[in-house]
DNA sequence: TTGTAATCCTCGTTTAAACGACTATCGTTC
DNA sequence: GAACGATAGTCGTTTAAACGAGGATTACAA
């Protein structure tokens, strides 16, 4: 079923671009609370979460301050402190001021975190291919490089 | 320049459909914050709340109940009355309880909401031009198709 | 060396998202 | 017509998003 249609809307698109816009908004929208349900249930936490947590272990014993973790983000989080925060509290990630430059803060993954992405990765893959994997690589391949061109 | 670069990742995606999931969720990231940024500097107006002022304006003297909003609602909303309660604050909007039906409320465009839509009318289409009027229409549809096929 | 600006992070506060429990009203059944 | 479940919306509460101001530290320049 179209999207015109899941809406109830009943008046033409004033554009190509228009569409477009609203179903980007929706497939996305409708695709995170899925995710976002699913690691909840997994383990309680969040999509920006599951992404701090692989970009901290991604550094390994080098860690990664705040900086660095914001700019890595695929979606953008204006507070990364206190997400940070709430990760420390529960133990998968572990924090230390650098010697050198005492204004940095870097984070490292711990034990629990690292065993926690362990834990996810086959429901998170098993995630993308149900939602993702209904169409062809081709098809996907094409959306990915419309999506990249659009240079958002 | 590709995602993968943006996010400075090293590791190669393990499937399309990964690559896929963290592209769409940054495009659509990126385009509902300058959306969101530019609906703010126009009117101190949310994305949602300006989807329901089209969804209500819509419906012109008939209204809408809340349930009709919440499933007309391009992004799922949790507490349409909430949402509502904010927008008859400013006067947007107008709320009347039905008289064959007291359990229902319908809402009705006011005549600030109105205007407000035809002010914004210009800008947002500019928007979504700027945003996606980049690449042809061939490929806009084919983007629109693809996502739809999903089903998601 | 001593201001001065830049950098990196932290925190207070306001606003909204999310989730459930709850109230009011209606339709249906016995 | 009283009881029951279903329906429509409201509200309390917890948690997180957003924004901006502020504190600590370092780098630079005179």
């Amino acid at each position: 079923m179209a999207l015109k249609d899941q809406i109830h809307q009943t008046k033409p698109y004033r554009s190509v671009a228009d569409e477009a816009f609203l179903v980007i908004q929706r497939s996305a929208d409708r695709l995170m609370r899925t995710f976002a349900q699913m690691l909840k249930e997994q383990a309680e936490l969040t999509p920006v979460q599951y992404n701090v947590l692989r970009i901290v272990r991604g550094a390994g014993d080098e860690g990664r301050t705040c900086g660095e973790i914001a700019e890595r983000l695929v979606t953008a989080d204006p507070d990364v402190t206190r997400l940070l925060d709430r990760m420390v509290k529960r133990g998968w990630i572990e924090r230390r001021r650098c010697k050198h430059d005492r204004r940095v803060v870097r984070s490292y993954i711990a034990a629990p975190g690292s065993a926690l992405i362990d834990q996810l990765e086959q429901p998170v893959s098993a995630f993308t291919k149900d939602q993702l994997g209904t169409i062809d690589d081709k098809r996907l391949r094409q959306l990915i490089a419309t999506l990249e061109a659009l240079n958002l």
